[in-house]
DNA sequence: TTTTCCATGTAACTCGTTACATGATTTC
DNA sequence: GAAATCATGTAACGAGTTACATGGAAAA
């Protein structure tokens, strides 16, 4: 939720936009970075505005529906450097929801888990690749800091994935 | 949501048992895995119950309100074996909803960035040596896996913030 | 001229959480 | 006799998603 508020500030603060205009950034630019849909962009904007973080000026173009400009007003900003803070303050736990299945594994016959944790890697190749060949955005530090550390831990999970395979079939059950 | 399922299948599959009896297990031992709350717990368990996944029996202990207790049915083994599969199979994206910070960190100067991130990767540490001391569990090999793989992912995550607390002064912009 | 894109939104729904309600039983 | 624990649940709410509704403009 908060990350949703901090995500439109932060665009808002680079540069005043639409709702459109946002969704669109968004779905093309950093669905690697959040999930949020259209709907719920919308509605936040909306909320934002409410609470005074931005202010709205409809823009006529045309005869077709208005554009809804929103820019970031001072409290706005005052709202963003907050949840900047906030939001770098704290290692928010991650969710793990794929640990649950591992928890079960014993339920499988071992020719199947691997199957399966096989599976799993090819996904997660193909997501560490994605990254790795995505270039560096270059002049905005914070966003390859933030592409980079994404990249680092799918990297880390691919190795543990890759070290499980490996020894699972062992019958080690190694620490570290 | 599956997810939930799949652990409350899991544990009905260990050995039959009622909510509340359910409930105080995930709160003292699983706390690390999941947080699911007590009244979702009830209401999926009565969802599994509708769909015939769990038989449920009433058992009467003296006047207070009788415990139900679920059993897995057949239709539950076969669902349960459908849902570790499938959760093994996948790598479900990780939310990285701390990354939205960093993309920002431009924004803040960066001493104060420097302070904030100091203060992340505390808990990180905090949290990385909670798993550490935890004993391991022994007799299931899933779910020391499990905890294992979560303690592999934090010990990267605090890697990767020492390095770029170490780094980020120096104003690098590193790949790797 | 039909499809795609621009631009807005709303309504219904799901999932999950919080907080409360109930009442018996055990422990201090 | 008060407090904690056992054991169930519901009601209200919040966040987010899906799917739909609307209609003009540009492109094919």
């Amino acid at each position: 939720m908060d990350e949703r508020e901090l995500l439109l500030l932060g665009m808002l603060k680079a540069q005043s936009q639409h709702g459109y205009q946002i969704n669109e950034f968004i779905e093309r630019n950093l669905s690697q970075v959040t999930d949020m849909k259209k709907a719920t962009a919308y509605a936040v904007l909306d909320r934002l505005g409410r609470d005074g973080y931005v202010s709205v000026e409809s823009d006529k173009v045309g005869n077709r529906p208005p554009r809804k400009v929103y820019s970031i007003t001072s409290a706005g900003e005052a709202r963003f450097l907050e949840l900047v803070r906030a939001n770098l303050m704290t290692a928010d736990r991650i969710k793990f929801a794929g640990d649950i299945g591992l928890m079960f594994l014993d339920e499988l016959p071992l020719s199947e888990v691997l199957e399966c944790l096989k599976q799993r890697l090819e996904e997660l190749r193909q997501r560490v690749s994605l990254y790795e060949q995505a270039p560096p955005h270059g002049h905005v530090l914070g966003v390859d800091l933030a592409l980079n550390h994404v990249l680092h831990l799918l990297r880390a999970d691919r190795d543990w994935l890759e070290h499980t395979i490996e020894t699972l079939p062992r019958g080690d059950r190694s620490a570290s």
